[in-house]
DNA sequence: TACGATGTGATGCACTTGCATCGGAACGGG
DNA sequence: CCCGTTCCGATGCAAGTGCATCACATCGTA
């Protein structure tokens, strides 16, 4: 067997290359030969990684999914001791991508999200991952408070944290208003059911 | 004076057509040859009209925007003897753009929004546009409610819409889904604070 | 060591993009 | 009537796009 190359961890390294793009002058800025020159490798390598473009854009979509679902993840794990409550607080500031460090992924997510409603393989991908947010937070809200209808709650937090993210990276609220109003609504959510 | 032509009617049939071709390929399928075979017009005329791309793109979200908030305000004047609460209600559902016949309006929006995290002079008009509807929340939640914060419950109802909306169309929510949501939200604002 | 299967990356190609240019049509004042 | 100003639309152009191609390293195998 001649010459073996990690084809999977060198998708990885050019979905980060298309994030870096992406987050810099939107997905219309990224080229197959921009993306290779970030990604430190011939334009050959990414044809032959991905065979079109839109090949490599799901592909990228599907790897900030997961970063993202996996920083959540971790971030529970981090504190299993405490209440679904503060569980759910986390979770949610954690998708909020409020944080500066994470601006740049919330840029990357609002243009996959754009591009996806206009392309069916994008909104694939997607609709896997708010499924699966949906489901988390679906199973938090129900654990926490005695509300009749968690699912309607976690569809109104999921739809909440994507407006609140969205608003913050055109300008038009301040990272700390935006937490503000998701504190708020959570608090209401407790008050409202569990009292 | 020789042949004159009503520029601004020009304009907003050149940013009509934008709309038209963003809704159907996205922003990035905006080009200026096809915009101005979608207006019926030479590509000179457009370029007359507008010096560059960006500044046709810029006119167009704010043609958009203008119309969104025109919809609002009719939607508004159509029932003014109702109170203040279904006011809001008619407002929200008349934002969140979940009626199929707006379904076109919500991409175009869409497309804008993404783009104008990478571009300023887009952010610019849309936080305007912004500014406006979160002004209208405000003051139609205090005139309805004891809230003692009704800027806040605007900034979140106005985030709130627009997540369902984004949801809506990447297929991760039914339209009704998005709107009982809406409703059970406007619901327990009512009786959270008002009652 | 010689071979051949793989992966590589420079180059080519057909095409599209946004923008600049320019001859001429259209229209109103002299 | 005619001329000058204004607008139009076709064309040109350089740059950039995604994708296909192909000679060449690179490595395990025989």
């Amino acid at each position: 067997m001649p010459k073996q190359v990690d084809h999977e961890s060198r998708r990885r390294q050019i979905a980060e290359a298309v994030c870096l793009l992406a987050d810099e002058h939107g997905l219309e800025g990224v080229t197959l030969r921009d993306v290779a020159a970030r990604a430190d490798v011939s334009m050959g390598a990414v044809q032959r990684c991905f065979r079109t473009k839109e090949e490599m854009l799901v592909f990228a979509l599907g790897h900030i999914g997961a970063r993202i679902s996996a920083r959540v993840a971790a971030r529970l794990a981090e504190s299993p001791a405490q209440s679904a409550r503060t569980a759910l607080g986390h979770a949610t500031t954690e998708i909020s991508l409020l944080r500066p460090e994470h601006r740049a992924e919330a840029r990357v997510w609002l243009a996959f999200v754009a591009q996806a409603a206009v392309s069916p393989a994008l909104a694939e991908i997607l609709r896997g991952n708010y499924t699966g947010l949906h489901g988390l937070f679906t199973r938090l809200i129900a654990e926490a408070t005695a509300t009749p209808d968690a699912e309607r709650e976690a569809r109104t937090l999921l739809a909440l944290t994507d407006g609140l993210t969205t608003h913050v990276l055109v300008g038009h609220l301040a990272p700390e208003a935006a937490l503000d109003a998701l504190d708020s609504h959570l608090a209401r959510l407790w008050g409202d059911m569990a009292a």
